[in-house]
DNA sequence: AGAACTTCCTGATCGC
DNA sequence: TGCGATCAGGAAGTTC
């Protein structure tokens, strides 16, 4: 499931191969996944004419700037933007289709449909974005402020982590390493955690993300980027999907509990809950 | 206001 | 072996 780094690897896929283009024409085959003012058939009008200027993020969603509107875009689990040729055979999980003056295609594939792309006036974009309500990126996290919120929560921090309001661009993979790293059991609730957590949390969030980036994100299941290649984090994993293997600390099987609703992966011996 | 629950989707996996 | 039930999950919408 794609989170920030992959995201991410996906945005330099773009601006490496489609920056540039222009669209000649759009098909759209599942209409759910286009938000725009105007509905489908506003988007149908506004796109042909329109050149990729530049491809921007901001936390898992990515930024499409075209010559007068942009696309605000979530891959949620299974969205994935290919560069094909025309006469490549169009599968059925293909749901939008950008035709391009070039002779190829943008294409939007998504086996679940989960997926979104909402389309905005170049105009609306600060607003827009700022409707997101995101949080800071985790190289942007500040103690001080980071502090501030957990202390007023209830939740578990493996919620906090998941929750795009606090920080964006975590997901389930990456909120179980982080926490993994820093030593943090999932279920200690946001305002009990000491100072030295926090900081831990704080480390554990740039050092992985960033470290995943390196690496082209982590394909679990189906993820790819745009040149359909893998990401190899998965190979650094050391919590998630690893149930009753041995934790790299300390040997003592990885278990698998429910947390917030989502799978969650940690060690009961390095991970221990306090008051 | 904050937190929890529901919904959207379909392929893979589980259990009998 | 076969088939229905369950699981996977991000964020928006709804409810309490």
């Amino acid at each position: 499931m794609p989170e920030m780094p992959e995201v991410e690897t996906v945005r330099r896929g773009l601006e490496e191969i489609v920056v540039g283009k222009t669209v000649a024409s759009v098909t759209v085959t599942w209409p759910r996944i286009v938000q725009a003012e105007g509905g489908l058939e506003a988007f149908e009008n506004r796109m042909p004419g329109q050149q990729l200027m530049k491809v921007g993020r901001i936390g898992k969603f990515l930024l499409f700037y075209w010559t007068d509107v942009v696309w605000i875009a979530h891959l949620r689990m299974e969205g994935k933007y290919l560069y094909e040729k025309q006469d490549t055979p169009v599968d059925p999980y293909t749901h939008v289709i950008c035709h391009l003056t070039d002779g190829n295609d943008l294409r939007y594939r998504d086996v679940r449909k989960f997926g979104r792309i909402h389309m905005v006036d170049k105009a609306d974009t600060d607003a827009a974005i700022a409707q997101l309500n995101l949080g800071p990126e985790p190289a942007d996290l500040n103690f001080e402020d980071f502090k501030a919120r957990l202390m007023r929560t209830k939740r578990p921090i493996k919620a906090v982590l998941l929750d795009q309001s606090v920080v964006a661009g975590i997901g389930n993979i990456y909120a179980d390493e982080i926490l993994y790293e820093a030593k943090v059991h999932p279920q200690q609730i946001g305002a009990s955690l000491y100072d030295h957590e926090i900081t831990a949390i704080i480390e554990a969030s740039r050092d992985i993300i960033q470290a995943a980036i390196a690496v082209g994100g982590t394909t679990i299941r189906t993820y790819t980027n745009t040149f359909g290649e893998n990401g190899h984090f998965a190979n650094y994993l050391k919590a998630y999907g690893q149930t009753d293997n041995p934790c790299q600390r300390c040997g003592t099987p990885i278990e698998k509990i429910k947390v917030a609703q989502r799978g969650t992966h940690y060690c009961p011996h390095c991970q221990t809950i306090h008051e």
